[in-house]
DNA sequence: CTAGACTCTGGACCCAAGTCCAGAGTCAAG
DNA sequence: CTTGACTCTGGACTTGGGTCCAGAGTCTAG
């Protein structure tokens, strides 16, 4: 099949597949004589999987990683556990600290409501008062 | 001051303070004749507004436009809760994505120890065997 | 006066994960 | 054979928030 149908099977744009191979996501496919990429079915659920993993939170070097692992037959569930759990990990870090802006947030929207409003305070620094310049 | 003090004393790089004038944060300053920015104290405090601004999850675009309320007056309680209530908004819609990739990530390391594993499963699209080439 | 620290400009570069483009060539249905 | 849909390349652009750079000029303590 050729790129346009592999796109659309896998539900993704030509021009991520293209990015995907430069990347590494996607080996490089056969050619036909004019250039055309061609590509088998499989490539389709390659793709999915692919799409999958970024699904999970793996960044797209992490999905190479974890694809090639795959080709080379060197995953097990142990190794790919530790892939999940870095993933996890990554997710956890991010979560605490939008939780941490947010109760912020949230402390300031309190004090508005209190009359202690930090952001309706004085400004400061509304220098270079341009009115002078022609 | 110069722009290395100020920078010192707000706690960022010279490249932000210069960075922050080009996108609105900071007004353009008061020169010397050989064409070094000249900053008053006050810039310390809006320059740390911006930063705590900042640290309350307003992106830089937002930052402005609070500022830019400050400096004409309008800011009301009324007006910045609700500048905060959009960020809070962003925020949570965030944090639920997190928490959704989260969850499909500990249910895929469960699989993974239940022997039901996505990722050690068969790789396919190993195509384009390039042994045959030159 | 001089050395060394500082500042100036404006544009390029970084991260991620794509998207978009022009201009040329190819494919397939009718 | 024509037409319209498709594909090719490779490089630029996007978003956000900065960082880094060269090469020139300036400031200040000693």
């Amino acid at each position: 099949m050729k790129i346009g149908q592999l796109a659309r099977q896998a539900g993704v744009s030509v021009d991520t597949v293209r990015f995907y191979e430069r990347r590494g996501v996607l080996p490089e496919p056969e050619r036909r004589a004019s250039g055309y990429r061609v590509y088998s079915a499989s490539t389709v659920e390659r793709l999915r999987m692919a799409r999958q993993l970024q699904g999970l939170g793996l960044t797209l070097d992490e999905v190479v990683d974890a694809l090639h692992a795959h080709d080379g037959g060197v995953a097990t569930c142990e190794s790919e556990r530790w892939r999940l759990e870095v993933v996890v990990d990554r997710i956890d870090t991010r979560l605490a600290e939008l939780r941490r802006v947010r109760a912020n947030t949230v402390k300031a929207l309190a004090e508005c409501t209190d009359g202690r409003c930090r952001l309706a305070a004085p400004a400061s620094a509304r220098s270079g008062d341009q009115s002078s310049r022609p």
